[in-house]
DNA sequence: GGCTGTTACGCTTCGCGTAATCATG
DNA sequence: CATGATTACGCGAAGCGTAACAGCC
């Protein structure tokens, strides 16, 4: 048995069950891969994948029964990998993560800055995306760690450590009529154009559902992408928007006015993502514990390697 | 990176540094092994064991960080191939398991009777030793259980299940004094002529240490290795013995006379060994059960693959 | 006929063993 | 000089890619 032949293996079964996809990802040949693939069926004497004429539509029991521990030991061939860099008191080095925009710019960068203060010679690798697009870089191994609005669901190699609650405002240009409303409803909310973050994300889909489930029509302006864009878009007189309160600033953003509207929206957390089983250096704990001191390394990995 | 690079990294290390022996356990030649072991370095970029003068004295802090996770590797492999064998809803197949002697003989013969009535068409493996040849055998992988009286010390990779605890007795020949002695003690016991288990097994162990605890001479008269033989010499008027009581009927243990030591020794526990993070088929899970109904397979699996 | 997986062939690399070499106590 | 690791070399197997072939929408 070679990793190779694992390798291979899940990538056919990531790939949804597609020699000629998982080869691509695999910078490799479809005969190579289905080479591997048969081999590994022929040493295990057991078919794994599900064949019918000449295409594979699944995996078979054995195939199952075996494929969490193929992921395994590719994982932990990572582990070695990772594991073999890092010096165990070294000062330098490299720490990948990704994140969406927001969280970068506000949750972020203190801890950035605390860290680097702490860390001179660690260089963060930062990668930005949606909170699914995290999701995938930590999945693939991409990155160590993603934070992330955490989406409704994850694959089940990730797990979401949540750590941190905001409150939801809403943002309105001065002398917006709603600053003078006693008390707000998402009836009142619903009768100004809407700017709300595009729905594929969690943030907006949250937004959205609250108003569907109360089955109000919403007056939707703009689909922006972040926090930020919500805010320029709120002041150049678009509409109104719903944001966490950590993205706003009463001193940077003046052209802006704020309500609390917990009361109809409930907190959003931020999570940390973090690939099961995997080995992370002692700056990755170093990081999280400077984001945030409940993600202390015992409770880290504890809730990385256990059994799900 | 190669499974067997892995492969011979753990053996060199299990082999105490020494990569003849580990090249012999391997089945390959030196040089084979030194080259992968190399390689796997120089893939690494960074040095696993720590050289001296040509000799390998011990690994480096990345070897340490390393060894755990190529174990497991390893370990995701065996599991594999296990996986890949087993039939769901099989009936058929092999279970090899090692024990002593006295458990096979008194405490696995109902559950293999019941077994294999229960599955007919399925092959059970016996292999004997002393507990320490069994943990051996198990750690390898060579067997899937192990079924002993646990010694003091295991390695890290075995998880050692309790399920029966045996009260002990002392057993002597007809018309013994000791059988007409009101209390039985330490110092009366002392003063005959006493047969025991060899002390480098735990049964053995523990009677003595009792004995020293007390400050007491022991008057030894042999040193046997099971309970079947220390019956035996009972019988034959060598001397008498503390023996579990699950060893001893009335019935078929005619010439011989027991009393109840509980009280001076304490019981005695049976237990399954069983490796870490090992898969094991639903056959063994099923024996488990039948062995004792707390063994049973949700509690097993937690303690397999609990991280320590 | 486009998509997908398998077979056929040749090249290159890799892994192994034998034998010789080197270092250490 | 005995033990144990490394280097040198040659053979056979394995892995890969290109190209041609075979089943299914």
């Amino acid at each position: 048995m070679k990793l190779r032949q694992l390798q291979c293996f899940c990538a056919v079964v990531d790939a949804g069950f597609n020699i000629s996809r998982a080869s691509a990802v695999l910078h490799a040949t479809q005969p190579a891969v289905g080479k591997q693939l048969r081999q590994l069926e022929e040493e295990l004497g057991a078919d794994l994948l599900l064949r019918q004429g000449g295409r594979l539509l699944g995996l078979t029991d054995a195939g199952e029964r075996t494929l969490p521990w193929a992921r395994q030991a590719l994982q932990s061939a990572d582990n070695i990998r990772v594991a073999a860099q890092e010096g165990t008191g070294d000062t330098r080095g490299t720490i990948e993560l990704a994140t969406t925009h927001t969280h970068a710019n506000y949750v972020l960068l203190p801890a950035i800055l605390a860290f680097t203060k702490r860390f001179p010679q660690v260089h963060i690798g930062l990668q930005q995306g949606t909170p699914e697009q995290v999701a995938e870089l930590v999945r693939d191994g991409k990155v160590a760690l993603g934070v992330v609005h955490p989406p409704a669901q994850l694959p089940r190699e990730i797990v979401a450590v949540p750590f941190f609650l905001s409150r939801l405002v809403l943002v309105m240009p001065l002398n917006h009529p709603l600053l003078k409303e006693k008390a707000l409803t998402l009836e009142k909310l619903a009768s100004y154009p809407l700017i709300v973050q595009n729905p594929a994300r969690p943030q907006g889909a949250r937004i959205l559902r609250q108003f569907q489930q109360a089955g109000l029509q919403v007056n939707l302006a703009v689909q922006a992408l972040d926090a930020d864009v919500m805010k320029t878009y709120v002041a150049a007189g678009l509409g109104i928007a719903v944001i966490p309160a950590f993205t706003y600033s009463a001193k940077n953003d003046r052209g802006l006015r704020v309500r609390d509207v917990d009361h109809l929206f409930g907190p959003t957390p931020s999570a940390v993502l973090l690939k099961r089983q995997s080995y992370l250096k002692h700056f990755v704990y170093a990081f999280l514990e400077q984001l945030d001191p409940t993600l202390a390394r015992g409770r880290v990995e504890a809730l990385i390697f256990e059994s799900e």
